[in-house]
DNA sequence: CTCGGAATGTAGCCAAGGCTACATTCTGTT
DNA sequence: AACAGAATGTAGCCTTGGCTACATTCCGAG
């Protein structure tokens, strides 16, 4: 287990547009993290049981019932999903496609995490905080990694 | 450029209370971010130049004054940081010692990214919102693969 | 066919983290 | 010493994403 606060190279604050900018970026990153979750969890759950339901969707997530319905409104107003009271919910064209892109990056992260050593859980954790945080750079140079192998 | 979209080897729906605790963890992650770049941000600026004020704060941050500064309340109702009226924030000692942590793990993170080839902006940007999902298991098997070079 | 329990939906509360507008304080220059 | 402009602080607004409590609707067992 390496002394992480050890031998510490200066670092130069880096230029404040540039820093900004990058604190920037990382505050749109998140504020999309939570269709990003609902879209590809529902597209699973579509797939996996031809059905997805508010409580279901409400259980997996771990938050109350009334929150994953409010937030699967704000998917409708968003183009994302359609759903008429009591039936499910299900994925527009636009939604499909940000669940399919989702999904191939929360597997790529993974996949990742997992060649560099982190162990199953920790990389299966982890990536569902760390996808939203991918640029398509990154993921670009993750899946230029993993297919070095 | 790889075709992320190709050849989907099925990977089963996690259980539900698994998916519901990873997912909690991630909101739990999150709900930390802002401060934790808080204090590293305030320790950099202390280093760097002797002083942290609300004004070089928000800049860099790339948000309103008024909104670091209201932050900065919620740094001192938490105990991270101290601050007088017109004087400039300090941190406290808990306050410096989460900045190391956050700092080590910033730079560990980085220099991860760039290790497996990701360019150098890319990795300054993605990081600063991946580093507040980086759990210690998966901080520790960076570092690992880091030593191995 | 009925009816009770589960699912769904609505209402209203809260804290966080943005913002703008305005008020106050400090400070460097004249 | 005065004052203009910068920095700081305050007030109040908005959205997001949690929650609980309650109302409504559905559906399967009997
Ligand atoms: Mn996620
Ligand atoms: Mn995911
Ligand atoms: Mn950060
Ligand atoms: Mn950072």
């Amino acid at each position: 287990m390496p002394d992480l606060t050890m031998e510490t190279p200066i670092r130069p604050l880096p230029e404040e547009p540039t820093q900004a900018s990058r604190f920037g970026k990382a505050r749109t990153a998140q504020s999309g993290a939570l269709l990003e979750d609902y879209v590809e969890l529902i597209s699973d759950l579509l797939t996996d049981g031809g059905e997805a339901r508010p409580t279901d969707i409400a259980r997996r997530l771990g938050v109350a019932h009334a929150t994953a319905i409010k937030t699967i409104g704000r998917l409708k107003r968003e183009g994302l999903a359609v759903a008429k009271p009591y039936r499910g919910v299900f994925l527009t064209e636009a939604g499909e496609s940000l669940a399919a892109r989702v999904r191939a990056r929360h597997r790529v992260v993974v996949d990742l995490l997992l060649a560099v050593g982190v162990p199953f859980e920790a990389a299966e954790s982890d990536a569902e905080g760390i996808e939203h945080h991918v640029s398509d750079a990154t993921l670009a140079a993750f899946a230029r990694y993993l297919a070095r192998g």
